[in-house]
DNA sequence: ACCATGCTATACAGATCTGTGAAGTCGGGG
DNA sequence: CCCCGACTTCACAGATCTGTATAGCATGGT
């Protein structure tokens, strides 16, 4: 397609904030979308690769070829999500000046499709804690937290009792995100993001969104 | 054992906070404990009912008769944990005057092994919507919801913007649940639960349990 | 010209999945 | 005495699971 291309198969599972873009095969990208859907959709254990390869229109050879086996592919697919996570959010951030923990929140609020909540909740909540996508989930999770933390730091770099304000909102957007899943609507969301505001130093209760 | 027992199989998906207790068969008893290990400790599709069958001691023939389907007996263990979850709470609230939202954090502070989180949410994660499973985690997390909400209008009757701080409480409670099957351990929990406390009128930041 | 790479096609191994069918054992209650 | 209910044994159906083996086609870089 592109003439002279160096595919780089997936293999590494990067926890952090802001992984590098992998290049992936036609074949491949294909494959990663799908499984991401049909994961996310029906749950990980549900779905076998023969579908997978199938909605992909490729062969169960190449999916092995790329991913070299399912575990691997569900780790790559949570990797991505996470990539696109933080793309997101980063490009939110860069367009804001105050108060900017609120992001966080209403990166989950502008999603159209709730769908069946949280990702990478659901992939720890069915996976072993051995499984690489485990790890990935907890890795996720735990630079979310941080950011938060971060966030909050530049924006009151002399607020008294941060670390427990940091967390404290952090608990609010996992409380909400958590029940997502379970509620198929955002109220409890837009409630979780009102409470925090009222929480943050400039903070009124209410004024939702910008 | 007992002489003249008329056993009663389970088929009813109760979500309500006191349901009834179940008389089952010994096999059935058998079968629904080692199901609800099982499918805890290893997630609901990645557990056979051959599995189930052997570990309980019993022919899979058994388990359809006393069950039906796998999916019934996941709902049944669904819903025996639904009651021995509020026995527990309840039992906690009755030996309890002052703050007694509170009980709904120790409830699970007191639990010894995290293992993989709460049930209910890990449940629902990995089923789909149309499981009566999922209905079951819905109803729960639901009723547990209104309980706070409950016992906060029992201990202060006249506060000023009563429903909203259920609200906020139940985002610490689920924030600090949900996390609590990645952490592995009860900091958050009880980080949570001091943020609880310090959001009650009484309330003081900190003083951990009793 | 050669060869590596991306991908297809097909077939298969071997295990495991949910669920059923048929026949039989054992104990207690009417 | 007879029957019901709980439970066993064993076999099987039919699908689906992850993963591999063998063989081949097409393209593009060197």
């Amino acid at each position: 397609m592109v003439g002279t291309v160096t595919y780089r198969s997936v293999k590494s599972t990067d926890t952090g904030r802001t992984p590098d873009e992998i290049v992936l095969t036609p074949a491949a990208r294909r494959i990663l979308d799908v499984a991401s859907a049909l994961f996310y959709a029906h749950g990980i254990t549900a779905v076998g690769v023969d579908t997978i390869a199938a909605e992909s229109g490729v062969t169960k050879r190449t999916l092995y070829d790329r991913f070299g086996s399912k575990d691997a592919l569900v780790a790559s697919c949570l990797a991505e999500r996470n990539r696109l996570w933080w793309a997101r959010l980063e490009a939110r951030l860069a367009e804001l000046d105050g108060e900017r923990v609120l992001a966080t929140f209403d990166c989950y609020l502008d999603t159209r499709d709730i769908g069946r909540g949280c990702a990478f909740l659901n992939a720890a909540a069915e996976l072993p804690r051995e499984h690489p996508a485990h790890a990935l989930a907890r890795g996720h999770k735990r630079a979310v937290r941080e950011r938060i933390g971060e966030l909050l730091a530049l924006d009151h770099p002399d607020l008294e009792g941060r670390d427990d304000l940091a967390e404290h909102l952090f608990l609010l957007l996992e409380g909400a995100v958590s029940q997502r899943g379970l509620d198929d609507d955002d109220r409890r969301m837009r409630t979780a993001r009102d409470l925090a505001a009222s929480l943050l130093p400039s903070g009124r209760p209410a004024s939702t969104q910008g």
